[in-house]
DNA sequence: TATTATTCGTAACACTGTTAACAATAAGGA
DNA sequence: TCCTTATTGTTAACAGTGTTACGAATAATA
């Protein structure tokens, strides 16, 4: 069946010249300043077309969220081999800001546009769902640090440090992308405050002198803590 | 001159009355959401009347915006008479979360909404702006942290530590407000997330154990500091 | 008393997301 | 091969939006 495949093809290269036209046009003016006409315009089509691949302009930004939840979990991904859990969730946080202020339309659709209760797919359940995720890696990060006993003394819920952590770069990023242009606030740059925010935090949550020193207690763990 | 006197009156009332309808239409529905005709059947009055009052849609929002500023302004004022600097900071962040939870929609358009290049009412500037003063309380309080030597020791630019202090909770407080309903993050409670991340701020930010013992050799300054 | 400014309503404009109705094309079944 | 059906696209329209042109009423001012 060459024939139906084709169809198929065409019809997948439909969606994406769709998608890709949306994702610049949001990307750089927002979610409510782009018409679906203006998409349709882009790729030269009548704006009915869309609605024969996409149910509505939010099934669409809903895709395109998907999408860079995936992008989000890619990049962070790889930093679950870093073997020191504080080190590991440095690296987290960085990835996570760095993703942030890179695409900040779309952190905005993802992080900071509240969805009007976006239930959960089956299917993205399934496939494990990229958003729970990369929650899931800052939260087994913690889970290490609070088991290698590098947190403070009554620190231990994991949940909490791990939503915390979360909330200290989401704020930095967030605030970054909605008040950089204030000019009543003497903004330091971008960069300087995600690491000064990460290195607070980590402060306020680990011990002060690291137990590596003492750590061979538990022997074969050591080579893996030194990364 | 009672009479125009009279007209002024009854332009205010008229004015409030717009205000009121938009203020609680917005916080329940959120911006996008409610229309001016809404606004304008609401006050059973013609949607055209409001245009009387207002330059536009985004007119309206931007007085309910500077009232807000100016009852968060209220909410934290008073904090300045907290003598010590730390417990300032502490009373800071938590009147600043406490006002974002209970005025979520208000929070939303004051701190997560991009505004269009909000340039500086001269007039605004006069009288002080209360988004500034609010920012202003916060960095005037580092600033009296790091005089007193509160702080860590590499740990003294009060721009940074004020943006940070900020972005921490403003974080935690836009986290709650976008995410607390998906059910994929097992949130704790939304106080206690807060209480923790000013815990861990100020802990990652002043020295461990504080010179309070100390203070004394700064003598007369003492006074100064207070207010 | 005549004029002028303020305030508000009706109707309309230029948009928006979306859909009804229909045309063209091509696939699958008889 | 012919008929049916599904897919994919179009044009025109609908109901809604923020906003404005215009006119009517009212009341302050000269």
């Amino acid at each position: 069946m060459g024939i139906s495949e084709r169809r198929r093809r065409e019809q997948a290269r439909m969606r994406s010249k769709i998608l890709n036209a949306a994702r610049t046009l949001f990307a750089g003016h927002g979610y409510e300043a782009v018409t679906m006409r203006e998409i349709a315009r882009k790729i030269e089509y009548s704006p009915t077309a869309i609605y024969a691949h996409f149910a509505d302009k939010e099934g669409l930004m809903r895709e395109l969220c998907t999408a860079d939840f995936q992008a989000l979990t890619r990049a962070v991904g790889p930093i679950a081999r870093v073997p020191d859990p504080v080190a590991r969730l440095r690296r987290i946080g960085r990835a996570y800001a760095e993703f942030g202020l890179r695409n900040p339309n779309h952190y905005r659709l993802m992080f900071m546009t509240p969805h009007p209760a976006l239930e959960p797919d089956p299917a993205d359940l399934k496939k494990g769902n990229p958003e729970q995720d990369g929650y899931a890696l800052l939260k087994s990060t913690v889970a290490a640090g609070v088991k290698a006993k590098r947190f403070r003394a009554r620190v231990t819920d994991v949940a909490l440090i791990a939503q915390t952590v979360w909330a200290g770069i989401h704020g930095a990023v967030s605030l970054e992308i909605v008040k950089s242009h204030d000019p009543w606030v003497d903004w330091r740059p971008a960069k300087k405050r995600i690491d000064f925010m990460i290195d607070v935090l980590i402060k306020g949550l680990t011990k002060e002198h690291p137990v590596t020193s003492r750590i061979p207690k538990t022997g074969k763990q050591q080579k893996k803590i030194n990364k």
